[in-house]
DNA sequence: CATGGGATTGACT
DNA sequence: GTCAATCCCATGC
């Protein structure tokens, strides 16, 4: 059996906000590493949080150039952080990958994060990253026809239940509730929104 | 050309 | 709860 193909270039061609919200449940891949995406964030030119609200530099040529290419960058001088470029070629928006349900290659995500829970190894924006091997080179690679791909939700698995609510670590525009997260979903990052169901503490 | 601020994480008080 | 690590690049002189 053939894995499945990559979600096509026209899926982010549209409003960043309808693909930040159907990526969730998908799956991000590199190499033989990949899990379900539990939680993404929104970014647009029109907002300042958004590193596009600059303008184009050389750091926002690929968030301004065509969807369905990684934007990757390095954040707080330490961790990658990943994106899917979205809308039209010439705004730059992108939804930022925040988190991930482990699903292939389990050992190699253990070795690159020197950790054994499956459920610290992409709870972060930069664990991902670091599980996946995702690393600056990979800016500007094409989802659909690069090493770094996204794949369609595996049908077997239900489509989540979103929650939406503000984003996380930005100081502005941070009323926008452009984060959205699985529902129940043990890999998302914290702090958790209101609503989402902690795995054992959701009892009292 | 110097400076400052991050779309974070993990270690420590 | 607090805080340092460490690099890119936008900004301002």
């Amino acid at each position: 059996m053939s894995a499945p193909a990559p979600l096509p270039r026209a899926f982010y061609a549209r409003p960043v906000l309808d693909v930040a919200r159907d990526l969730v449940g998908c799956v991000l891949a590199h190499g033989e590493t990949s899990g379900v995406i539990a939680e993404t964030e929104a970014y647009h030119d029109s907002e300042p949080a958004c590193h596009a609200y600059v303008g184009l530099t050389p750091r926002t040529r690929t968030l301004f150039g065509p969807p369905g290419h990684a934007y990757v960058y390095r954040s707080y001088g330490i961790h990658a952080l990943v994106n899917a470029v979205s809308e039209a070629e010439g705004i730059g928006a992108a939804v930022l990958i925040r988190a991930l349900e482990p699903l292939d290659g389990l050992p190699a995500m253990r070795a690159r994060r020197g950790l054994e829970r499956v459920e610290d190894l992409c709870s972060g924006p930069g664990k991902l990253t670091q599980a996946l091997a995702i690393e600056l080179n990979g800016n500007d690679g094409d989802l659909v026809d690069g090493p770094i791909r996204i794949l369609p939700r595996p049908p077997e698995r239900p489509a989540p239940e979103l929650i939406a609510g503000p984003r996380i670590g930005i100081t502005k525009a941070a009323e926008l509730p452009w984060r959205f997260c699985a529902r129940g979903s043990r890999s998302v990052s914290k702090p958790w929104p209101p609503g989402l169901l902690p795995p054992r503490s959701g009892r009292r």
